[in-house]
DNA sequence: TCTGGGGTCCTAGGACCC
DNA sequence: TCTGGGGTCCTAGGACCC
């Protein structure tokens, strides 16, 4: 059977590199982005990474390596998502089927008969994303997603594959690959699976591709019998799966400060909403359900832990932010209890269909869904024109308290006139 | 004192129907 | 004096991903 040529990009150290483009000052030393309300650790430079620093970890147990040279710098995604395009045009010159499947990770299909040989074509590929965006990267390149992945992990592990390590027809290496990878670390095995696996003997990444696919079936279900036809070499995880219309839209944010007053919380729904709702119009969708959570920290240990959820069923599917602004009002009063100390709310839309193949049926108010088609159109308009949030529903300026902190944050380069980068001359 | 935000898919269980 | 079986739809929750 005819094996396709499955390939890999996967950008180092992704948003830290990313700043480094615009900040050269930031190479060479310990740097890491911080998630909203700087919280959190979502990338680590190696020197970051060297001094023990964990992904995930909160910020403020390793504040004190600022002493040691540690920076910091708020999580910039508009900058991120931006530079990410540009990721995706430089590899589209060296394939003609991209598949992005996230902000610093694109797979991507092959010539199998590449003039010059697979390896060097990726050493190409991974050069010119270094020549041309600063942006390091590693490459892998194999006859499966879930394989490429691991010579993905392989290529950044170890530095003597030059960060590009190809398998593609090659059995015996194959092997090699997978007998040093734990199973851990591959695409698709989780910490409980993890667990399960290693009960019952397995635990490398080769282990699992000898395991049998109908008993992995039955104990661990349909997805590990996928991984397992991968690690063999199987193209089976579906190549273009179609990322544009989103099928669920979350809009979900910490607060800077923990509240109970409602205004606030409102107020920071209603901003959720509005992102939310944006997005829905962008990709031509209505929604037929919003849910609303609002909850305490789960870390803290002198608060009770509150955590609620509700959501809403419309007759008829809309993307209308006032409709939905409305029914999300219902739902805070429905779920809110005094005299928690909240520190996160957040929406979702679900039951997502295109707007052309929806029905309605005879009851459904025509003229006042034209009126707010209108209104929403609007609203978008003027925001695109005059930078976002210009135009805002009341709920949303009531209380501007719940906004979060982020203190490191570098300009948008990319994506805002007034913050390009000054070259001096 | 201080722990993100956005997604996908699968599964189990309840409601309801015949 | 004893508790069908199969199907569908919906929801909540879990596991995983970056």
């Amino acid at each position: 059977m005819h094996k396709r040529v499955i390939a890999l990009a996967d950008l180092n150290n992704a948003f830290v590199s990313m700043e480094r483009i615009f900040d050269p000052k930031l190479h060479g030393i310990p740097v890491v982005t911080a998630s909203n309300n700087d919280s959190m650790i979502i990338a680590r430079s190696y020197e970051a990474k060297a001094l023990n620093i964990k992904m995930a970890q909160p910020y403020f147990q390793v504040k004190h390596l600022e002493k040691q040279g540690l920076v910091a710098r708020s999580a910039n995604f508009p900058l991120y998502a931006n530079i990410s395009n540009r990721f995706v045009s430089v590899l589209e010159n060296f394939s003609n089927h991209v598949s992005q499947y996230s902000i610093d990770e694109c797979f991507f299909i092959l010539n199998q008969k590449e003039i010059n040989g697979l390896e060097s074509y990726g050493q190409l590929i991974k050069k010119t994303l270094l020549k041309h965006l600063a942006l390091p990267a590693g490459i892998g390149i194999s006859s499966s997603k879930t394989l490429s992945k691991c010579c993905n992990y392989a290529a950044k592990k170890y530095p003597a594959t030059g960060g590009v390590v190809n398998i593609f027809g090659d059995e015996e290496k194959r092997k090699r690959l997978l007998k040093v990878i734990p199973v851990s670390e591959v695409w698709g095995c989780g910490k409980a699976t993890t667990i399960k696996l290693n009960s019952i003997g397995i635990t490398s990444a080769l282990e699992l591709a000898n395991f049998n696919p109908s008993k992995a079936r039955e104990l661990f279900g349909i997805n590990l019998f996928k991984t397992i036809k991968e690690l063999n070499g199987n193209e089976v995880i579906e190549f273009e799966p179609d990322y544009s219309v989103s099928q669920s839209i979350i809009a979900s944010r910490s607060l800077g400060e923990k509240t109970d007053d409602k205004t606030t919380l409102m107020s920071s729904i209603a901003a959720h909403i509005s992102r939310a709702t944006v997005k829905l119009r962008n990709q031509n969708s209505v929604s037929k359900t919003l849910s609303l959570s609002i909850q305490t920290s789960k870390h803290s240990k002198n608060d009770a832990h509150y955590f609620k959820q509700a959501s809403f069923t419309f007759d008829y599917p809309t993307s209308d932010s006032t409709k939905l602004l409305k029914a999300a009002s219902k739902l805070f009063n429905k779920i809110y209890q005094p005299n928690y100390r909240y520190s996160k709310t957040g929406i979702m839309l679900t039951n997502i269909s295109s707007k052309k193949t929806v029905q309605n049926d005879m009851f459904f108010d025509q003229t006042e869904s034209e009126k707010n088609k209108v209104l929403m159109s609007t609203i978008d308009q003027l925001n695109n024109r005059y930078g976002k949030g210009a135009l805002k529903m009341g709920t949303e300026s009531a209380s501007k308290k719940w906004n979060s902190q982020s203190n490191w944050r570098s300009p948008n380069y990319t994506g805002s006139w007034d913050e390009l980068a000054v070259v001096k001359c």
